[in-house]
DNA sequence: CGATTGACGACTGTCGACAGCTTGAGCAGT
DNA sequence: ACTGCTCAAGCTGTCGACAGTCGTCAATCG
């Protein structure tokens, strides 16, 4: 979706279902930072914005509550999300918590087309991460973690995950506006992957405490120096 | 602070909202199976049964939907979600993931009145799986439980786990209503609080391990035996 | 001058209605 | 008897409207 077309919102509105389409307005509006953190949203301004009526509108804040990227208050409406430092260490304990077990597990059998497509797309995220187009740095860098996540075979594990990761979209590309991510991220995906194919679990644990609380650092840091 | 009197108060006043009082009716329905797993949900006929407008029903049924209670499918409606034995492995692995994490953290510094709450609670359950009332038993396992996810300080954990809740509540409480459960299982909760008092990580994590899996053995063999 | 109250405006919660899609029954043809 | 088609009934997706509630702000009172 390119973000240019975002601005025309009346012509955005065309083609699927309706809640869907809305949902996702909202979302890269969201994550454009084009809302401010604790901005209220009408659901009447937002419906004659985008040409719509209020039922779609409602139908999709609640889903965007559900992935935490709104909240609402009865009978005041939607508020767009504001993370504070404690939320976003919160969110990246969770993280750790979800992408740890998927390692230990996988540390015992790891089928071996898994970890070849793990390393594909640890190559496909260096690429990325040296083009220069950091909103793809990291689609690319959250498409390896679901990929780790997904090989685990626990689906409920991977929907879990991809609650998680609207909420872990939307501080990382919040930080990354003022703060510039190290190159070294893309690179350090390789040390998963050799943890993985070492199978020591207790080796792939610390891997993944180590590479998650990098990137939390990186996160809860940004956030102190920006509020 | 008397928890009953601020959470019974604010829940009493939030019941006049009609999607509240929809989404309890229909996870009593779901929970009580007075839905058949699998079956197809009307919406006009759920809004004529209650006495309301399709709005709240859709409103309640889409809630229900993201606690994995429903299932929805474009343009057909809604569906009584129905658990085959490897989706409820994946939940119990899943509850495995989120109960480990806590209790290792809490390994670290368990504070005391954090233990005291949980021996209370391990207290309330052992008097209520005396009373033979397997409903009020479940709860009181289930708030077990949720303390100790909450001991951990960790919000987003906690919202997970009481997203997962939902899910467990109605698996369990399908087995119960043909397979009577083991008295066993409160006191087994006395192992947890020692392993919480001993400070020791890889024992707690060896104590939850047992306590999920026996728990897990005993739903799954339980789904195996009825489907 | 500060606190209180009451009216105004905006918004959410809820409702009934309509159009297009899905489904299943009934009919026609083989 | 079986397959394919037609069509009617029911359903969801979406819409506009109304009533009750909440925040705001000015007028009033101590």
């Amino acid at each position: 979706m390119p973000a240019s077309s975002i601005g025309t919102t009346a012509a955005f509105i065309q083609q699927r279902n309706l809640v869907d389409q809305v949902a996702d307005y909202l979302t890269q509006a969201i994550i454009g930072q084009r809302f401010a953190p604790g901005e209220r949203l009408s659901e009447v301004q937002l419906a004659r914005d985008l040409g719509v009526s209020r039922a779609p509108v409602r139908e999709a804040a609640r889903l965007l509550e559900s992935r935490g990227l709104l909240v609402s208050q009865p009978r005041r409406g939607f508020f767009v999300r504001a993370l504070d430092a404690r939320e976003l260490a919160d969110i990246f304990d969770l993280r750790l918590c979800l992408e740890r077990h998927a390692m230990e597990q996988l540390a015992g059998s790891c089928p071996s087309e898994a970890l070849a497509a793990l390393r594909r797309q640890v190559e496909v995220l260096c690429e990325a991460s040296g083009s220069g187009d950091e909103s793809r740095r990291i689609e690319e860098d959250l498409a390896f973690h679901r990929l780790l996540i997904a090989s685990a075979g626990n689906r409920r594990l991977l929907r879990t995950f991809d609650d998680l990761a609207h909420e872990l979209r939307l501080c990382i590309t919040l930080i990354t506006k003022t703060h510039e991510a190290p190159d070294s991220i893309a690179e350090s995906h390789h040390l998963l992957l050799d943890a993985l194919a070492s199978g020591d679990a207790p080796l792939c644990r610390e891997a993944i405490d180590y590479h998650i609380g990098v990137a939390k650092d990186y996160v809860v840091r940004g956030i102190s120096e920006n509020c």
